[in-house]
DNA sequence: CCTACCGATCGGTAGG
DNA sequence: CCTACCGATCGGTAGG
């Protein structure tokens, strides 16, 4: 009877997607029914099938789109003719802005991707990995040009990236600092520390 | 007919306890059943209710009892007649102790907390939100005595907080390095930064 | 500790 | 888009 409400052409599919990160985001992947996610968009969970495959399908589409995003960023960054620190720079900024604007899916493909059925966990924690390993690979680089100090680059990448994790707590504090502060702040922490 | 096996007086609930938390770690809590956990201890469902209340009991306990561990090192290193700089590389080198020993609960109430149910969720959170505000308190008092340069305490805390849950990938990498040189390599990379 | 079993809920299909 | 419904699985209880 009640059709999803789709503004100006946005695709059904869409529309569900982000109520279904929503969702995830908030019960977690496991805990979160079709019927709950059909009830927000107002239809009966049968009805959500003629849109989507599977629930499976949704934590996929999720999980994917955004390792690719991250991906697509990291092989821009790598070519560009920078020096190393600014190109460790344009990483973290980049993951601000992406957690920040793309907050619940975001969220969702760093905390269910566990969920995720074969072979796709198997090909997610490849690109994981994958990401993580030219992390390390451009802070090796840094440290043999003498831009960073002689720290374990693996300690290093791990670090920076579960860093940005703190970018999830932030939503609650919102008002209080500017996006532009926080990634300064942020930049310069993880890359002067803290100590005076 | 099959007991389950307890070496040395440990509690039954404490080897169930353990391997609820190795579940939960790798397929989540809510994708885990009570038949799953059952069947890793070599019993059947329903036996499990002879040592335990109830499913949501078990993440309860589990997520508790993290939370009261670091609360409690917390209150000792705030009382210590210390530097602030010493007190928050003592709190840094507790985390990453923590997390080493005790893996499977951290993960666990690190990652699955939102799967408490009402009055402990709500309880949860604000035990981790003291927590939090006690360490931007710290931080706060070290740029006071200008021990930290004039960074947002609250950033800084959160940051170092989220840092410290690369651990969690550590887990896979384990021969590469020593605990030591994790740990030390981890203190001063939140502390100095990378920057040669 | 087990077997037997319960009501509830799940993801998803059939058919219109 | 709906109603009607399926088999599977869930957490947990009764009773021994």
């Amino acid at each position: 009877m009640s059709k999803i409400r789709t503004e100006k052409n946005i695709a059904p599919k869409t529309v569900i997607l982000e109520k279904a990160a929503g969702l995830f985001k908030t019960k977690g992947f496991a805990a979160t029914s079709m019927r709950e996610l059909a009830s927000e968009l107002g239809i009966e969970a049968p009805s959500l099938y003629n849109h989507i495959g599977s629930k499976d399908e949704l934590l996929q589409e999720i999980c994917f789109k955004v390792a690719n995003s991250f991906i697509l960023h990291l092989t821009k960054v790598e070519n560009l003719d920078q020096s190393i620190i600014r190109k460790v720079e344009l990483l973290i900024r980049f993951h601000i802005k992406m957690t920040l604007e793309n907050f619940d899916e975001v969220f969702v493909a760093n905390h269910e991707w566990r969920n995720l059925q074969e072979p796709y966990l198997k090909k997610n924690l490849t690109l994981r990995r994958n990401y993580e390993k030219r992390l390390v690979s451009l802070i090796q680089n840094g440290i043999e040009k003498k831009e960073f100090s002689k720290i374990n680059p693996q300690v290093a990448a791990l670090t920076i990236l579960a860093a940005l994790r703190s970018l999830e707590f932030w939503q609650r504090h919102k008002k209080n600092i500017s996006e532009k502060t926080l990634e300064d702040t942020i930049v310069h922490q993880l890359l002067n520390g803290i100590i005076q």
